[in-house]
DNA sequence: CACGGTAAGTGGTCTATACAACATACTCAA
DNA sequence: TTGAGTATGTTGTATAGACCACTTACCGTG
């Protein structure tokens, strides 16, 4: 994509955002360069200046750009969180400590929202959202089961999808085109139940970790609400915190 | 304010969504609750439809507020999120809750570093390091033991301070000048053990949240290694991911 | 050379308008 | 009663233009 297409179902601002994108990925413009004025963007993709606006202001709130008043709109340094503690999925996870993830899908259907996954995800009770339980291995071992509830705009189709061998936060962001920003969690220490605990395979009432997350796309749009059970004697979490803090 | 002034310095859109805040702080607009239409602010602010809509994006942005399409424009539920990334002591932790914190102070001494909390801190096995054993409490019900182990020039004064009634993090910050910047944490979860069971007044083999904590002052020295295990069924961590790589 | 003013370029704010897309409640006919 | 259609109200997208505030570079004057 590097035209903007008047008559696509896409909006216009949204092309220009993943055409700038683009170009700052591929390295066409690098972290600190200077981008194009709004004027120049409105000449150059016949656009008007509230549309171009609208397109750097999302990728200003995402943090790949930032501006100066009177100066102009530049690109990003290339780190946004590297202090803050990462959002990745179980296979990122697992893989930045070594080990080997794997999966078993135990279910994965469509199916009405509970109460509790509609307030989550800010949809209706009874709305359809996509239904993901699978067991989590590291090394072949259970380590943990996670239950993900998705919705957005096509979760129907990941039932089609193969997600035994491939990660779902991949899917999401390649495929769906559902860019994944930021997540807020959860975690709490309790014991393991009868049926969690023969997946997990330890005994019932061993110590497991609680983790519940909601996983936010652009525009704070929740589309993931996950609820795990990790084996308390297999996974630490970490986290860093720091003093500063915005507000 | 509660009205916009028109030859204000601040812009107009910004009256407006400081106003709405202040609705949602004071509870005039409750979570969940639809605020007014665009048009409607449009007509009772006097404000074009375009400054409107900025109020309210920045409003979305921040968290406070989602949109429907073709439904409104509604209160988020409350983000505990937000702050709780922050490096923050047990009172401050406690009192952000909305709970009173208190304090029994088990032991406090001044003890020869073992090899772990050597490590931790940096310094020779055998060091001395300031020793603090404490029960800490939320709204006078036992929620965590904390183990801490201080080292930095003039720990040896803590002996003499007063812990039961003020905040440790405060007293590092105010009085021993040590500014506290950063921290890695990691959780676990575990089984209480019969001696933190007691103290915790649990039954031995209830689910326990075990946290480990290096905080660091500037220029990455630590300076507190602490170990604390608090109650499962009490205290839920939460935390905030950020997506590093730009999709 | 030093300083101040100016012009040009940038993003920041604001208005007025139009139509599209979507959700909901209502009406009316089968 | 049920269903389709419609009216209305909501947010979403887009345009064109205006003026403001700030930054920078340039230019002329002292």
């Amino acid at each position: 994509m590097s035209v903007i297409i008047r008559r696509s179902a896409l909006p216009l601002y949204y092309q220009l955002k993943e055409i700038m994108r683009g170009k700052i990925l591929s390295e066409e413009w690098k972290p600190g360069d200077q981008v194009p004025s709004e004027r120049e963007l409105c000449a150059t993709y016949k656009l008007s200046r509230m549309t171009v606006r609208q397109a750097i202001m999302e990728l200003v709130n995402e943090g790949v750009c930032y501006r100066e008043q009177g100066r102009g709109t530049f690109v990003a340094q290339r780190k946004i969180a590297q202090q803050l503690v990462r959002l990745t999925g179980f296979t990122e996870d697992i893989r930045s400590r070594g080990q080997v993830p794997s999966t078993q899908v135990l279910s994965a259907q469509l199916a009405p929202a509970d109460e509790m996954t509609a307030e989550r995800l800010r949809i209706g009770v009874g709305q359809p959202v996509f239904r993901l339980e699978r067991l989590r291995l590291a090394d072949g071992e259970p380590l943990a089961i996670e239950r993900s509830h998705l919705s957005f705009e096509g979760c129907e189709a990941l039932v089609e999808e193969d997600l035994e061998h491939s990660s779902l936060y991949r899917q999401l962001e390649s495929k769906c085109g559902i860019p994944l920003i930021e997540a807020d969690q959860e975690l709490e220490a309790g014991l393991a139940g009868p049926e969690d605990a023969a997946l997990l395979r330890i005994a019932p009432g061993s110590a497991v970790l609680y983790t519940r997350r909601i996983t936010f796309t652009d525009r704070n749009q929740p589309v993931e609400y996950a609820r795990s059970v990790y084996r308390g004697d297999k996974y630490t979490f970490f986290t860093h915190l720091k003093r500063e803090e915005i507000f």
